[in-house]
DNA sequence: ATGCCGGGCGAAGCCCGA
């Protein structure tokens, strides 16, 4: 079974972008987010046209995320538990059928933080304080889970063109970088990086500066798999090409393949 | 180059992203 995540920058925008990635990479499972769609301007037709089930956590002009399944799916939780206030609309999560098993899938969009000085950046790491908490009580399940999103961190100095040139960013910070390993230390696996181990490939470059020419991207955009869905991966992969399509996002769709 | 592009909102510039 092919899972995929794809930050599509608003789903109003991309949806021939979308719907063209659909047809030919066929993933099972899709987690997106920024789809910048309510619930009610949800492009659903053209989705369920392809054979995709919805499970839908909109907002008007920021955020949103869903997640798209062949298989039937079931609805565990909208919005990431502890927000107290929090109307962001950045996570969704679902169970899956798989056969005679289940695989339990979450769209997560996490804070970007910027600038650095401020309560946004604050209000990244409390959320991923929160999504490490909740993450630990799923992990307790012992199932196949995969936490799939634009997660908003570089990992590591290999993982961006200049890191220089993201020193005071939000997204490369020791703090936004230490939680991201206290999360993956729970004992998720990197799903790309568990399958290659050449450095510098991105899943995001900026519209600006002539980054997509000069290839000054991030990998910013990840799938975690818990033990039991690590166990039954075959593959992943960035679907880089899609950066110099009509009307691109500024993400591209990352995936992994799973064996059930 | 903390604003070079692109999207939303709404009908012009401003907010936001990473």
């Amino acid at each position: 079974m092919k899972i995929a995540s794809f930050n599509v920058n608003s789903l109003k925008a991309r949806l021939p972008n979308l719907i063209e990635w659909l047809k030919e990479a066929g993933p099972d499972v899709v987690c997106l987010q920024e789809t910048k769609s309510t619930d009610d301007t949800f492009p659903r037709g053209p989705i369920e046209d392809l054979g995709y089930n919805l499970a839908i956590h909109g907002q008007k002009t920021y955020n949103g995320v869903a997640i798209l399944s062949r298989a039937p799916l079931e609805v565990t939780q909208i919005g990431l538990p502890g927000g107290d206030g929090d109307d962001h609309a950045r996570y969704i999560e679902a169970l899956v059928s798989v056969g005679d098993t289940v695989l339990r899938v979450a769209s997560i969009y996490l804070p970007n933080g910027n600038p650095v000085d401020s309560e946004k950046f604050t209000y990244k790491l409390v959320w991923m304080d929160r999504l490490i908490a909740h993450a630990k009580g799923l992990l307790a399940y012992e199932e196949p889970l995969a936490l799939m999103g634009d997660y908003n961190v570089i990992p590591t100095p290999d993982d961006v063109y200049d890191p220089k040139a993201w020193e005071g960013d939000a997204l490369f910070q020791p703090e936004s970088r230490g939680k991201l390993r206290e999360l993956i230390y729970l004992g998720f696996t990197d799903a790309w990086r568990a399958c290659h181990a050449e450095t510098h490939r991105y899943t995001f470059w900026d519209y600006q500066a002539g980054s997509w020419p000069k290839n000054n991207g991030i990998r910013i955009d990840h799938i975690l798999l818990s033990p039991q869905a690590a166990d039954r991966l075959k593959g992943s992969g960035i679907d880089r090409d899609i950066r110099g399509r009509e009307k691109p996002s500024d993400h591209v769709p990352i995936w992994a393949e799973l064996e059930f």
